[in-house]
DNA sequence: CAGCAACTATGACGCCGGTCATAGTAGCTC
DNA sequence: GAGCTACTATGACCGGCGTCATAGTTGCTG
């Protein structure tokens, strides 16, 4: 979470990517980037002369990877393989992240599609890409747990939509309540799609 | 979908939700607004003596409403009143809209979340009451289709978070897709929560 | 040390945002 | 027609934004 030893640029996006999903494209300044990553405004034309745009896009690419990465470390360390299990952990994030800061933060992702996608090509293209860097693992985990190739693909679908869904419910409500709820009620139908005596599938 | 014949001040909050679930919060001006609604720039501070965030507040509640009573349209005008096929209904309406218009714009709901969760307290609330004015009837729907009363809250939490959720992937990807997906894979758990033999339920 | 590249530092520019101030114009009542 | 209220009309203000220009600093290479 914290990435503070890295260089200046990384920090730059990485503070980027934190500042959009908590106020949105619009709301976040270059310069509070730069304050916020501790880096020199200056850094900012020199690293990125592509000016917010570029900075944003690489926001968002930081998350898809940062997300998908991500994916791949919970299937690791789950108990027991089931896409509902990892769908909780997914969630989990979330509300962890509430019940430790006590604030609800959305991602970075969905507000720059919610930003730019309608402006900006570039960025509605960087979030499909991480979009897909995101359900890519997700679908590769599904199928590792015995989820049939063909519904991989759509269930992993389902899952971000409604996580991502969820973030937003759960920011206007101040509580991590929609969260939970649509952990819970998806979970069964996630385990109904693992194929019949397949609990343990073969793996990636 | 037009509302033009209605008052000044009507239209313009109408405006202001069009322009917000395109562009986001922070992209769309109070001049703009106006602009659209082909009203006289004055009358901004004449009728949302409370600027922006008024204004804001004033949208994302009109949208909350006009989501309430849609689905409501929605049910009455079903030919089979099961849960897959309401779900179905409110993801059509905006792969509709895409097939019409060939552009694919957002909730004006959660593009205020995204925007405004963070700074602005009476937005985060007018978002949450927005989605709760539009859970509740998509809740009484779905009880009224046969779903037991304590899961009719939760599952309805689910659809409107699977269907924001696969709005903005839509978006990012620039196509219907995941709203397609996500209709074609949640509905077969949502009718399976109609108590057996009951598929035509108690009215609301 | 000269020279060059990478990076930092800062001030200025132009633009656009929301808001305020101040008139101006209906349209109605008396 | 006076007077009041509702609404409209504009221009100005101030602040913040992204960006540019320009100069200063490192620090390595030769």
């Amino acid at each position: 979470m914290t990435g503070s030893e890295k260089g200046p640029r990384e920090r730059m996006v990485f503070s980027a990517a934190q500042l959009i999903r908590r106020d949105g494209v619009g709301a976040t300044g270059m310069r509070d980037v730069a304050a916020h990553a501790g880096a020199p405004r200056g850094s900012l034309q020199h690293y990125f002369p592509g000016g917010k745009e570029q900075l944003v896009n690489e926001a968002v690419a930081w998350a898809g990877r940062y997300a998908g990465r991500r994916v791949a470390r919970f299937v690791a360390g789950l108990a027991e393989p089931r896409p509902s299990a990892l769908f909780a952990a997914m969630t989990g994030q979330w509300t962890e992240e509430y019940e430790t800061t006590g604030a609800l933060t959305g991602c970075p992702v969905a507000a720059a599609t919610v930003d730019c996608a309608a402006a900006a090509a570039s960025t509605r293209e960087a979030a499909a890409a991480a979009f897909a860097g995101w359900r890519g693992p997700v679908a590769e985990a599904l199928t590792g747990m015995g989820v049939p190739a063909e519904r991989a693909e759509p269930l992993a679908t389902l899952m971000i939509s409604s996580l991502e869904g969820a973030i937003i419910m759960a920011r206007a409500e101040g509580g991590v309540g929609p969260l939970t709820t649509v952990a819970r009620e998806l979970g069964p139908l996630l385990d109904a799609a693992v194929a019949p005596g397949d609990g343990e599938g073969a793996g990636a």
